[in-house]
DNA sequence: AGTATTTGACCTAT
DNA sequence: ATAGGTCAAATACT
């Protein structure tokens, strides 16, 4: 995602554009018992307005899908170019003389995985740094770390600040530990408070659901559940999430990078969900699923998509991570998502249950 | 000296 | 061709 001079991301440029447009909307809405109370109210003003209405909303809807699209990770546009006195370089560093073996390059797809987003890198295991990189589009480098307790341990991690807010970090996990025969302390209790997350596992309905994990505060340190010991296999990842900040949590998926148009994506509200938990898809005129901001108080709001495993991990820009925000223990949920027309895969990702009002 | 980090080169997937 | 992930020598730190 691009960054603006004073830091602001486009984004965050098209989020501000909304708003004024709202603002001019709301203007011109209370500007027009006025106009009209002048005694002109023709059919030109009225064709007027209506025609400055209809420019509205296409403006509207212009910023809408822009953002959205910057969200969801366009397939279509190119990536902004790196800022002036951002380092392009890649990472890495020291000479080689012997061959290197098979690169095993992590994708999105076969790959376990796990998004977190929390201000502290810190957790029980020991990492050790193995290499930097500039992502395209993101204003901090990524780090790669590995499991410094065991080398054969194949567990990873990567951190990278958040453009949102360079206070919290994205981290995510790659790979079961393996080195757990000596746990580390500490490795039980990991708080789902603020996060955000997304994989498509296998693991029981009781893993899913970490226990106790609406008992500890907000203001404690963001965690997920199931941080670094993912259980394994983890077939794939796929899936779109959603949360918001307010009092309603909605949650719903996207297949809009997935070429097949017919893949079926649940958007319903499992039963678990409390009632006044709602979900919201809507559809571009493709029929893929997008999302796109609901109200401008709502849009502001709208914290991280995760989509489908076609998408690179460069796609999985989180948007507004610094708005994050639970309100309650996610709730996993499981649901069939046809990729690419032919395998059935079974798609796993959480929504949030909303904190009920007092 | 041992350990941890940095970082250019290299490799692979897209 | 390019971006992302990893290797491993060089360097910094303890």
């Amino acid at each position: 995602m691009g960054a603006g001079p004073g830091g602001a991301t486009t984004e965050q440029f098209i989020v501000a554009a909304q708003k004024a447009t709202n603002q001019l909307k709301a203007l011109l809405a209370n500007a027009k018992p006025l106009l009209a109370s002048e005694g002109d109210a023709s059919a030109g003003a009225q064709r007027s307005g209506s025609a400055v209405d209809a420019l509205l909303s296409e403006i509207t809807d212009s910023l809408s899908q822009a953002l959205a699209s910057l969200q969801l990770g366009p397939l279509d546009t190119q990536p902004p170019p790196a800022q002036p006195g951002q380092s392009s370089t890649c990472g890495g560093g020291g000479r080689r003389s012997t061959p290197r073996r098979s690169c095993q390059r992590v994708r999105m797809d076969g790959a376990c995985r796990m998004i977190v987003l929390q201000n502290e890198s810190q957790d029980s295991y020991k990492w050790r740094k193995y290499g930097q990189k500039e992502i395209l589009g993101a204003r901090f480098p990524r780090s790669y770390f590995k499991c410094g307790r065991n080398s054969s341990c194949p567990a990873r991690k990567q951190v990278q600040q958040t453009d949102a807010d360079p206070s919290k970090l994205e981290l995510t996990y790659l790979e079961a530990h393996t080195c757990d025969d000596d746990p580390p302390p500490q490795s039980s209790h990991f708080v789902p408070d603020t996060m955000v997350s997304s994989s498509s596992t296998q693991w029981s309905a009781a893993q899913r659901v970490p226990t106790g994990v609406a008992a500890v505060s907000s203001a404690q340190q963001h965690h997920i559940g199931q941080p670094s010991s993912l259980p394994m296999p983890m077939p794939m990842i796929t899936a779109g999430l959603m949360m918001m900040a307010g009092s309603n949590v909605r949650r719903t998926t996207c297949d809009h990078l997935v070429p097949s148009p017919s893949a079926p994506v649940a958007a319903a509200v499992p039963a678990a969900l409390p009632s006044n938990t709602t979900a919201k898809c809507d559809h571009v005129p493709d029929d893929h699923m997008a999302f796109t901001p609901w109200t401008e108080e709502e849009q502001a709001e709208v914290l991280l998509f995760i989509p489908s495993p076609a998408c690179s991990q460069s796609e999985l820009l989180p948007t507004e991570v610094a708005k994050v925000e639970l309100h309650g223990p996610p709730v996993w949920m499981d649901h069939d998502l046809a990729c690419d027309g032919n395998d059935q895969n079974t798609v796993s990702d959480f929504a949030v249950v909303p904190k009920l009002q007092n």
